[in-house]
DNA sequence: CACCCTTGACAACATGATTGATAGGGTTCT
DNA sequence: AGAACCCTATCAATCATGTTGTCAAGGGTG
């Protein structure tokens, strides 16, 4: 999954500035920082406290906007979701996953390419 | 659960028209109307067309207004949980059940008996 | 007939999501 | 050092949504 682009391409290594990361999803950098501010997205830190967003980090992020802009859920819904996701083992959303996915991916690869506007 | 008032009580038979189940939770009816169109509710409807909710259409209606007033859960996120708990055989939600329906069987026991406003 | 139900439309009001700009200060790179 | 980016924090504009409220036109029932 996540179409890893070679060997050593670790998906849940901090790489992406928030900028750069914003550019990719095509969301506001205000956007990301609100988003963790809810608690839905925990990306890592360098020692000079900088955010850096892993692939990991970018799929949840499109997997919110799925969630926000498709289907109009809610923050506070989205929330729910992934606490539901915690305690029952990741298993719940596969299914939810699979439809929303293929458009996650498809819009990862083409953003990671021809992404800068 | 949902303390059966006696012998001959069927909590999915449906027996309120939709003024006084709106009054029993504390909902205008439009916004039960609401409820219906977005999916949420399926109250029955009798040969003339008028809606009867029975006791599980009450506690469904009190879970909603427990994911919307007090968690901020959209209507849209709501139905995503409602078609999760189809999925997965109703057994997800429980958990989150233990925790609004103490207050929801309060909400109702009350509304019940000293709910006319 | 009076009263409640139906659908459908319109509006008011508050809240939330998103983007945007700004200010003051730190980090990184050339 | 200076440019360009990051940080937090705040204020505002915009747009959508949730909820309540009302009105209209019609049907069912005591």
């Amino acid at each position: 999954m996540f179409r890893s682009s070679g060997p050593g391409i670790d998906p849940s290594r901090p790489v992406y500035v928030i900028s750069v990361a914003a550019e990719i999803v095509a969301v506001h950098p205000r956007t990301l920082r609100i988003y963790e501010e809810a608690g839905l997205i925990c990306p890592s830190r360098t020692e000079s406290n900088i955010r850096l967003f892993s692939e990991n980090d970018l799929r949840r992020i499109l997997w919110i906007r799925h969630l926000t802009q498709d289907l109009g859920v809610n923050l506070a819904g989205i929330k729910l979701l992934f606490q539901l996701e915690e305690r029952l083992g990741e298993r719940i959303l596969e299914r939810l996953y699979e439809e929303g996915n293929k458009k996650s991916e498809r819009a990862v690869a083409t953003a990671r390419e021809g992404g800068r506007r």
